[in-house]
DNA sequence: AGTATGCCGTAACGTACGGTACGGTACGCT
DNA sequence: AGCGTACCGTACCGTACGTTACGGCATACT
């Protein structure tokens, strides 16, 4: 599990096998990825040149590869935490952005709309927690690693709120609009490095414009 | 087709076959939203006592059926237009509440996230434009009907903004935050009534802070 | 009454896919 | 060299489900 890769025990690829895992699971977003047919178990040993028999001996089951792939998807994007010192209006509000733009880029990647689509998907089939780990590792996770931002900025008198929790969705709601949603229902959305920059800016603004402590911009939404 | 029923074809149930085909959609909607267990037609078949030759004569195949479902499901939620004559700053604040509380009411509703929960796998596969036709009569519906509620606003004085749609998206963002897709992923959350209307209020105060001409209620979150 | 039509119930067909079994091979260990 | 282990490739099994086919009955039409 945790053992620190020093014996580099080579298989017949020459290569250590957690990271054969995560070839296998690399595979296993990119089917999911290009989405032209629904993922198989079969195309994922033929395009990770392994057999089903391993597949099923390290993972399981279908279900238990989908968890694996969604786990293994989550721990690629852990970003640092915000440093919460020194904070001035300047500081929070590129902090602010910078969430935004870090969160519609996840929701906009073609990865992330496959595994959410998947996660709906098994949520419907009520079996396994698929959508709880996506929302763990998506929603929340984020959640918690803005509260500190926001409570910190609170602490420093430059944003004015009771409940974060409900601050945060707020904020949550003026970042991502019907974005989400209109992505994994197939509508085109050009959701471009500009555009999302732009959304970013602009709901940072009516944030600010609502919980801001100062008098900064009014934020009037373009 | 469009022939006005008048000639009641009485079938050997009793009734006018347009409406058997209304109960059959209403058995879809039904099964969907117990989904218990993934919708077989079959299933359709036994619960709504018809034979599965008659669902592949009536609705071509599998998808069709939940085409016509989904349209079916939209023909009943078509709300009255609010009316934007006379408008002064409570009227738009009631109107923008009562948009709220609609459309959370439906975003959180069994059938709703059932029929999102397919159309979102069906958008995956490709095949098929499910996910085009839920979007026309969910987000863009509500969008169609609230945009002359906006511009009559602003018309009044009532609302500075320059994008209608880009209004729209940010009321939209206030109201639904992170609610549905919490609930397509399977979140617990209960929606209770009461709850609905508040987040309605709060996200409206919220909407007007930002777009409002006037200077009401300054609304501070929650 | 006799025939046609529409639909129900059920059986049957074909296929896709999850899961398992098995032979063959490369490599590590002794 | 001989053995065990891990894994690839492929064949195989069972089942679920979409789709089609068919027999029987009730109603509509003439």
């Amino acid at each position: 599990m945790s053992s620190t890769a020093q014996t580099e025990t080579v298989t017949r690829t020459g290569r250590d096998p957690v990271a054969r895992r995560g070839e296998v699971l690399d595979v296993v977003l990119e089917l999911l990825a290009e989405g032209r047919d629904a993922l198989t178990m079969s195309a994922v040993a033929r395009r990770a040149s392994c057999s089903k028999e391993t597949l099923y001996k390290w993972f399981g089951d279908r279900d238990g590869l989908l968890t694996a792939t969604v786990q293994w998807q989550a721990s690629k994007v852990r970003a640092g935490a915000y440093d919460s010192a020194r904070l001035d209006g300047l500081t929070l509000r590129a902090s602010l952005e910078a969430f935004g733009v870090t969160w519609l880029k996840v929701i906009s990647s073609r990865t992330s709309i496959a595994l959410n689509r998947v996660a709906v998907a098994h949520a419907g089939s009520g079996k396994s927690n698929l959508g709880q780990i996506v929302l763990a590792n998506g929603r929340f996770a984020i959640g918690e690693r803005l509260k500190p931002l926001l409570d910190a900025a609170r602490d420093a008198g430059l944003l004015v709120f009771d409940d974060t929790e409900a601050t945060f969705r707020t904020f949550f709601g003026l970042v991502g609009r019907d974005v989400q949603i209109r992505l994994l229902l197939g509508d085109k959305l050009q959701m471009t490095q500009a555009q999302i920059m732009h959304d970013a800016k602009i709901a940072t603004q009516q944030f600010l414009a609502l919980y801001g402590a100062g008098k900064k911009t009014p934020a009037r939404g373009r």
